[in-house]
DNA sequence: GCATGGCGTTGCGGGGGGTGCAACGGGTGG
DNA sequence: CCACCCGTTGCACCCCCCGCAACGCCATGC
């Protein structure tokens, strides 16, 4: 549609004065904000009351400046809970898929497993089936581990008392080494997983931050193992760090 | 000033808008949200678009459905920082000390010490003097205890570590009794503390949450031993969560 | 004390922008 | 194929938005 040519003049006035008080370091007045968008006065001071009926914007009783109100914080946090996270992550799962020629996956926590809610295929015939909506082991794969690093360490603990599941003969099941890796993992900014999961099969993942910067999800790539090499970590952990940065800034996160 | 008689109608129309899709589960059609507000199709049609155009709401491209966008999470951000916590808090501290009679305050965490940032004092002459602006060890004053209480263990942990301030011979300076007492100030939702800062110094404080529920700063009510006895405690206990829990929802938290 | 300048608000009336009507094009289901 | 639903857009009417001018309040300077 042509946004332009249907856009409603008084309303888009009304925007902007919402964009600028977000703009501005606590409180405008009338005064400023009028000249800054080059309203006349008046029409800025009527639109301001009107936001201000439904709680948009609110006034200060002894400057008379105006600020942004509280039905905004309400309104974000109903914006934030209705985020599909699946649809946000797609485009660039498609994306990562193209450019690194393997699959592609977002994870999320699920009943204390990673749970595979979005995946992308590559153009190779041997490669991971459809593993959408299914879970796997947190510690055993590269995105679980990007979880497990954003876990409180009481949590993981009480992970490893419970006991892991020894999925390969490369699975890292006790405490310290476990710990070292997810450290690891908060330094570089990613996660690998050799043959841990499966014997054959190798990952990448990166971290995807919401707006209030904590980890809600892993973006992953994974492959056969003679194909996601060691030497390939660089290339692949790039390319995903990047998809997750772009599906964080879809999420409300601060772009690094 | 009179709002409803300057309202902008279309304007008014367009919040009413925002509201709307606030309340929808996720995500609202253009005949919905017309049929609910009572406007012709093509008209709510056309706000919705100019809204868009500014960000504030988001079109499926797919289904053609309205969502909220990503610069009302932008906005609030900026809201969020631009509320000033002594501001706010100052009636609240005001009615509290007139109800228990005694000295109230909020403090906040800053540079690793309880901070006072505002104070309002009781009727009583023998009382504590103003300590707004000047800090105390976290560990041994109750708004401290509260602040703890919401850190992850691991903080706590590193604290104790590095040595805690035995400030009377009743602080708690060891790590066990510290961790259940914070588990304590978690279950009851307020802290208490006994004569742990000043031997002749008692307290009481609960936890004022921010918008993301997030524990940022603490209420309490303070005052000489002799008058702030443990038979007081739960009468001042209720009456500092009440305050603290107003302070809270003009932070944008959920009411409880 | 008064005058001046700044602020946000409000009455008024003209004209152009917002609105409802009607139609469009696309998608879905039978 | 038709019927029904959806969101969008051209058109023309009319009333609502807007700028002008004034108001009341506050602070400052003389």
């Amino acid at each position: 549609m042509t946004l332009d040519g249907n856009a409603v003049r008084s309303v888009d006035r009304a925007a902007a004065l919402l964009l600028a008080l977000g703009e501005s370091s606590g409180e405008a007045g009338v005064t400023e904000l009028s000249r800054r968008l080059g309203l006349h006065k008046s029409t800025a001071s009527r639109l301001l009351a009107t936001l201000q009926k439904r709680g948009l914007v609110e006034q200060d009783e002894e400057s008379g400046k105006y600020r942004l109100g509280l039905v905004v914080i309400r309104l974000a946090e109903r914006a934030e809970s209705t985020l599909d996270l699946r649809s946000i992550a797609m485009p660039e799962l498609d994306r990562l898929a193209r450019a690194t020629r393997e699959t592609t996956g977002l994870g999320v926590l699920h009943e204390g497993r990673l749970m595979t809610v979005a995946q992308a295929d590559g153009p190779n015939l041997v490669a991971v089936g459809d593993w959408t909506g299914r879970g796997a082991p947190l510690h055993s794969v590269a995105a679980g581990k990007v979880l497990m690093s954003s876990m409180a360490e009481r949590d993981v603990v009480r992970l490893v008392r419970r006991g892991l599941d020894q999925c390969t003969d490369r699975t890292i099941t006790q405490l310290e080494p476990l710990l070292e890796e997810l450290a690891r993992v908060r330094r570089r900014g990613f996660a690998t997983a050799f043959g841990e999961f499966d014997p054959s099969l190798n990952a990448v993942a990166a971290p995807v931050h919401d707006a209030r910067g904590q980890v809600v999800a892993a973006v992953d790539v994974w492959g056969p193992a003679y194909r996601v090499t060691p030497g390939r970590i660089p290339e692949l952990a790039q390319a995903a760090r990047e998809a997750a940065a772009a599906v964080s800034v879809r999420l409300g996160a601060t772009p690094a």
